[in-house]
DNA sequence: GAGGTTAGTGACAGCCACTGACAATTGACA
DNA sequence: TGTCAATTGTCAGTGGCTGTCACTAACCTC
């Protein structure tokens, strides 16, 4: 009865083992920054041999963005859960939301939620992190892509708009991401202020007359 | 009177070299692929030592992209030289419509157009180029709004629209490069027929209903 | 519970990108 | 032509990352 509940003295092993790497990971990035903390560094503070480090992560990188994995495919598998009613662009928003919302149980299990919320400055403030993370937001958009297409009885190789939707979606994330993550205020509520008012200042960007309509854009201003 | 024309036999060394590094690596990095190409067999095939290589390029990434930087701060002067009654959107693409009819005359001067329509093709096929390229973008696009808030006279700071607008435009400029590098056709007629298209796609892509409007979205298909 | 099997680890050697330091070389210029 | 300054080559070293191999400890079977 207890192969479900305990995996074996084995497996627990390399769970704790997996677990203090990625908090030493962390911890040591956020203390010293990224890329003057060495590997040797971070098993030094384990333990453990700097091979192992790499056994369990491919490099330096996938440790900063192993929550952010879990959190991206929360958020796909949000917009799958989407009423198939709603508009494209409001699933998108819908499900990013309630993925802020929902970040607290999505990664407590891992590492405190502060530890995670943190990688974002670390992310914004160190160009090689930031060039990943954007290569793996992409990622996540073609995934988005594929399912919102599929939402809409599309092919996603003939109609273009798939892909433009997620990703203007995804430009106005970007933007909203990185003035949270380059501001003080690092709190769920921060990034869930940002993420309305700037999905909201879509349309009015888009209008042809931007300084006429100073009483529409106006009110879409932040901070 | 021969200072500005004749820079000198040093100089004129130090600009065969550079030349030389840079076709070297891309064609060997077109041939091989990127990370299976060595810094010292780059030096190898310009018969210089490995440190020169580094004194004239940060790294193998800088090689890549060194044409690109060239056409990015053409964009953004092109954008600068749009007339003021253009609407935001429209003055980024008639922009960035000019910047690819225009890439000829822009790079032939360092290198074959060829070769740098193929580090497209490089850059989407591989992960590390890519991550690279999209920071790079990033950068332009913050540097576009910048420009953007100026011309509508906004405070990039407190109004979301410059940025949200810029993200909008560059996120699909993404998807349009993106189809384009990995598809066969890399000539710059190409690239210009899927821009008009995508970016005529938006609108459609932002409306509530796809399903209804069949014939303003099957419009907008592509290939 | 002894003994074989296998997963996981440490130790070591090595590749490659990249950097600092210093000596050798070579245009520039008087 | 000799001096100065810019460029280059050489050398040594750091750090991320990988392959290999022997060893240990958990697991499994009888």
């Amino acid at each position: 009865m207890e192969t479900a509940s305990r995996p074996g003295l084995r497996e627990r092993k390399k769970q704790r083992i997996r677990d203090a790497l990625l908090r030493a990971a962390l911890e040591l990035f956020l203390t010293q920054g990224y890329e003057r903390t060495t590997v040797d560094e971070i098993t030094a503070a384990v333990d453990v041999s700097q091979r192992t480090f790499f056994r369990y992560y491919a490099g330096k990188e996938e440790a900063v963005f192993f929550t952010h994995s879990v959190a991206a495919s929360h958020f796909v598998d949000a917009v799958r859960a989407r009423p198939r009613d709603e508009a494209p662009l409001e699933a998108l928003r819908q499900a990013v939301l309630q993925g802020w919302d929902g970040i607290g149980e999505t990664i407590e299990r891992i590492i405190p939620v502060e530890l995670h919320l943190r990688t974002y400055q670390l992310i914004e403030s160190t160009p090689a992190l930031f060039a990943t993370h954007l290569r793996r937001s992409a990622e996540v958009e073609e995934e988005i892509a594929r399912v919102i297409a599929e939402r809409e009885g599309l092919d996603v190789d003939t109609d273009p708009r798939p892909r433009v939707a997620v990703a203007v979606f995804g430009g106005v994330m970007r933007v909203t991401e990185r003035l949270w993550g380059t501001g003080e205020d690092i709190s769920v509520a921060a990034i869930h202020r940002l993420t309305v008012s700037h999905l909201d200042a879509v349309r009015p960007a888009l209008a042809e007359k931007w300084r006429t309509d100073g009483a529409d854009g106006a009110s879409a201003a932040v901070n």
